[in-house]
DNA sequence: TATTGTACTAAACATTTGTTTAGTAGTCAA
DNA sequence: TTGACTACTAAACAAATGTTTAGTACAATA
């Protein structure tokens, strides 16, 4: 039988162990959760965390101390927002509020931008790309790069200043940072006299 | 003596007890730190616990098992980017890469929009509020509101269709929402026949 | 009706694990 | 040069913990 529906009972310890595991860093032991659930022998906990193993939801390591660990693929999807938001795929008429129906994910930032050691944040500061929707206040995701592409945005130093963001483009021997917003002038430069950072892949906005 | 300072095999088994609970979800025993180690006897890693504890970066609960507790508020920051990104206060010339001393903070998607329950996320499909810098595509962070204030972005729906993100005003006893590109047209209703389900308060964009 | 799955008790067992005692050796600052 | 800190070994102890055996009871299913 291949079967992964849970009962109450059992999501009910699922999600204990998960919301343990989040406030301790730790696991529960078989005698924690019996405690929780007021169940008085170790192995009414043990059958529990027999069937969610056999279902699929957690996994365990025989003989080790606080040895479960729920798949996190499946968990984090059930258990919900606990450190993501929920995506709707749609928001539809009459419904009260999000049905977990309507889940199309939950949006985690790094599942977005994976966390690789070259990706940075940084707070933009002023209204020069505001024509391609990066607005003074911004939090812009960079890729750390010494080179980018023609229509690429980047984060670049020019004059030893502090990093501005603007759109690259290269015309001859002349490089141009271009502004999106004509109260801006293009800065051109040749190269040596412009240092690029990065490659701006997202853009984070707070309203 | 209130010395925070960590010595090199400190520092490293801190981090290999961070680096196991994530892969792990459960700290390593004190047994299995020394197998990393190659530290022969319980009381050598014992040892280093006291001096973590000592300091400040662990806590442990006695006698429990895997009773090792990074403390996530100092840990997070030291070990750097591991659910989140660095946001760098300025870029500036000269360095090679993101010198941690440049460090703001750290870009997790819980400290922008605390994860209460009533928001959520949804992609947004059409580019009619392309003007206010929210292009096709994006993910807009949603609080779930039956109300909104004059000039707000909402996520509406009307004519029982899905939501739409749009500009809300309301003019004598119509509602406008008004979409920010002049390819589209505002859509004007009458209170009743507009259904607001939430105001923006936040976009992501991916490029 | 027999079987399977759920949901437990009670008791014992074996292992894992944290902790302690006793000691060695090196470094560094007062 | 004494003391404090780091960084360990070796051995033993006690507590925490997972696992097993032998049952009971109920509901759903074939």
């Amino acid at each position: 039988m291949n079967d992964t529906n849970l009962t109450d009972r059992q999501y009910s310890i699922l999600k204990f162990i998960c919301d343990v595991i989040d406030e301790m860093s730790r696991p529960p032991t078989v005698r924690e959760i019996g405690h929780e659930f007021s169940i008085d022998s170790t192995k009414g906990v043990a059958d529990h965390l027999d069937a969610l193993e056999r279902k699929g939801w957690i996994e365990r390591e025989p003989g080790q101390a606080r040895g479960i660990r729920p798949v996190r693929e499946r968990t984090k999807k059930l258990l919900g927002p606990d450190d993501g938001l929920p995506i709707v795929g749609s928001v539809v008429a009459g419904g009260p509020s999000l049905a977990r129906e309507n889940l199309e994910g939950i949006l985690k930032l790094d599942d977005l931008f994976p966390n690789r050691d070259d990706l940075f944040a940084l707070r933009v500061r002023g209204d020069s790309m505001s024509g391609a929707g990066i607005y003074k206040g911004d939090i812009v995701i960079v890729r750390g790069q010494p080179q980018a592409d023609m229509g690429d945005i980047v984060v670049a130093i020019v004059d030893d200043e502090l990093g501005t963001v603007k759109k690259l483009s290269k015309i001859g021997e002349k490089i141009h940072l271009e502004p999106a917003n004509p109260d801006y002038d293009t800065i051109v430069k040749k190269p040596g006299e412009v240092e690029i950072r990065g490659k701006v892949i997202g853009v984070i906005r707070k309203m």
